[in-house]
DNA sequence: CTTACCATGTAAGGCGTTACATGATTCA
DNA sequence: TGAATCATGTAACGCCTTACATGGTAAG
């Protein structure tokens, strides 16, 4: 999975458009993309200075107004390279999802614990899923001016969608659960 | 994301019905799990030499007809192990797609490779979408008789409702796309 | 004056991949 | 005899996380 290195072109995407210092880069991760990538800064400084060096990003003077900040902008070659990653393909998404595992492979553990997994993994991608349509509603009022943004709402589109299935399926698993149990009605080592 | 070594579970959950080799082991998932999870042998032999260091698996008496097999079964340590873990808190799962960090940070790209992006997306998780019906009816079939197999079905389940939500994403994404363009037609920097 | 936040980093270590190395067996 | 598959591993390296280390500033 891990190949790419996302980092330095989430890094380079966002640099793109404002210069930022890597606490600043930190925080617009995680407000805006937080759903679907994430960053620690063990990373992402070492990341930096290595961009850096490569002469992808460059260091703005910074404001010396006190507070140590190094602020950088990205270059004419980082612009190409972030280009460059765009235009090639996109590697395949995986789904790997702990839930599906415990559910495959620990399928001799109570039935109850099943239950509890599928609880919380429901719970927590309705939650998601109102955080999207959220995203939605304001983006639609603030798109109706500014058409860009579009490829903003694209990817809650995306999350959406995803949500929306995950909620679904889990809804109907823990259906089937109860009904197995209505019919199975505490048979065999399953204790409920 | 990677905290909690999937691999090892895996190899136990795997063991907890057949007496299996590494090789046995790695072809088991090429084919049943696919879909949700991969392991490379470079992870997974040294994983079983920790394993039965640990005493959770262990060795079976080769059959030694020849080839060399090292067989490995689960003990009674490795099946509290995998209950434990089954019965914790799964991690949250989270989406890394690639194609969004495409579309989000390298907006300034072609539209024509966007289009390239969502088409390659699209065509890749109807084809799963249709592995995944197929692998349901044919578990219909089998789960008239035996009623095992539930766990399975869970499995694939949440495969339909996640791949069928990609398709329907990037349906949705390309109709938007073209519906730009229509009303759009050819300004600015993008170039169709 | 202390808490919270701003701000930048390093070190250790785990997870996971790819490439390489080796050799036996089966089948055309 | 040569290719495919069976079968087990190691080495190197990259990604990423967690924990730690350091210090400044703003606000109550």
């Amino acid at each position: 999975m891990a190949k790419e290195n996302r980092a330095r072109y989430v890094i380079l995407g966002l640099l793109a458009h404002e210069i930022l210092s890597g606490y600043d880069i930190k925080k617009r991760i995680g407000t805006r993309v937080r759903y679907f990538y994430d960053i620690s800064y063990g990373q992402l400084y070492p990341e930096l200075t290595r961009l850096e060096r490569e002469g992808l990003i460059a260091r703005e003077a910074a404001s010396s107004e006190g507070r140590v900040r190094k602020l950088y902008s990205i270059t004419e070659a980082g612009r190409r390279e972030l280009e460059c990653w765009a235009g090639s393909p996109a590697e395949e998404e995986k789904i790997q999802y702990d839930i599906l595992l415990k559910l495959f492979f620990g399928a001799d553990c109570s039935l109850r614990a099943i239950r509890r997994h599928l609880e919380t993994f429901l719970n927590r991608n309705i939650a998601k899923l109102a955080v999207m349509a959220e995203y939605e509603k304001q983006l639609k009022a603030v798109m109706e001016e500014h058409s860009c943004h579009l490829y903003y709402w694209l990817t809650v589109l995306c999350g959406r969608h995803v949500f929306q299935a995950h909620v679904a399926w889990a809804e109907e698993a823990l259906a089937i659960l109860e009904k197995m149990e209505m019919s199975d009605d505490g048979e065999r080592g399953r204790k409920s």
